[in-house]
DNA sequence: ATGCATGTTACATG
DNA sequence: ACATGTAACATGCA
């Protein structure tokens, strides 16, 4: 489910236990979001303390801790972040809980693709202090974006997009959004791009991030009909821009949404 | 039943 | 070493 924006959100939907002393952590320790941190080590490392501060990297959350623990979420392909003051709330998917005196923080994840790190140091940890910079972020020059193209010629469009060391938080609609917005076909090559193009696909990089997290917002807004996003799903959809049939094919081993007579 | 799902990555290939 | 493509991961749904 989650993109940059969605990410952002559920990282939100924890704003309400911030601050709160956590009392009591529990896990399901042997599922696969577990692979990269040692969950009796977490349970421990983590009871007492408070979280006290939260961001995102693109798809990558961060948690911090008043006693330097870092707590970082990636949700995959059906993680959710959630918070409830019910008592019985239904835990079959929750790998980690964590009980505070007003309520409890859930992170759920049916298919286990998401992972949870953590460690506790004075200094941030390897996994998020070399990060690439943020598509939102005033590093993501026209320039830098052209260094990133010309180690990617070969590269279709659309798969290049998904890479999140190059766009951290693009996922398959964003990309699919991205490449109906500048009117480029998904399957085109980085070398094919003409200069007017890349700057398109440059400001329609920025300009979708933007606005889907406007969209998306505290609220999971919905996104207007005059967006992709609306008609891309099933088969039958029609394109908002020409009204004609939207084509679905898989590109670069995903399922691309596009429209053949708008993008080129 | 068969194929598919808004993600990442180990591995294979050139 | 680097760029690119593919399979695999776990689970439920159409």
């Amino acid at each position: 489910m989650p993109e940059l924006a969605e990410v952002d959100y559920f990282r939100k939907q924890w704003n309400s236990g911030l601050g709160l002393r956590i009392s009591r952590v529990t896990t399901h320790p042997w599922t696969r979001v577990y692979r990269d941190c040692d969950p009796v080590d977490l349970v421990a490392s983590l009871a007492g303390n408070r979280l006290v501060h939260s961001e995102t990297h693109g798809k990558q959350m961060l948690f911090r801790t008043d006693r330097s623990g870092w707590l970082g979420i990636h949700l995959g392909m059906t993680g959710s972040l959630s918070w409830t003051t019910q008592v019985d709330f239904d835990d079959g998917y929750a790998h980690l809980v964590l009980q505070t005196s007003d309520g409890w923080l859930i992170f759920e994840d049916l298919r286990q693709f998401g992972r949870v790190l953590f460690e506790v140091n004075s200094e941030p940890p390897s996994w998020w202090s070399n990060l690439p910079p943020e598509i939102m972020d005033v590093e993501f020059s026209f320039d830098y974006f052209q260094t990133l193209l010309r180690r990617r010629l070969g590269a279709q469009l659309k798969p290049m997009l998904l890479m999140q060391d190059l766009f951290p938080g693009i996922g398959n609609w964003m990309a699919d959004e991205i490449l109906w917005c500048a009117r480029l076909a998904p399957s085109r090559r980085v070398r094919s791009l003409h200069l007017a193009e890349v700057r398109t696909l440059h400001q329609k990089i920025h300009w979708v991030a933007k606005r889907s997290l406007e969209i998306v917002g505290d609220d999971w807004g919905e996104f207007p009909d005059a967006w992709l996003f609306k008609h891309r799903w099933k088969d039958g959809g029609n394109c908002p821009k020409t009204g004609k049939p939207l084509k679905r094919e898989r590109i670069g081993g995903r399922t691309t949404c596009w429209s053949p007579s708008w993008q080129q």
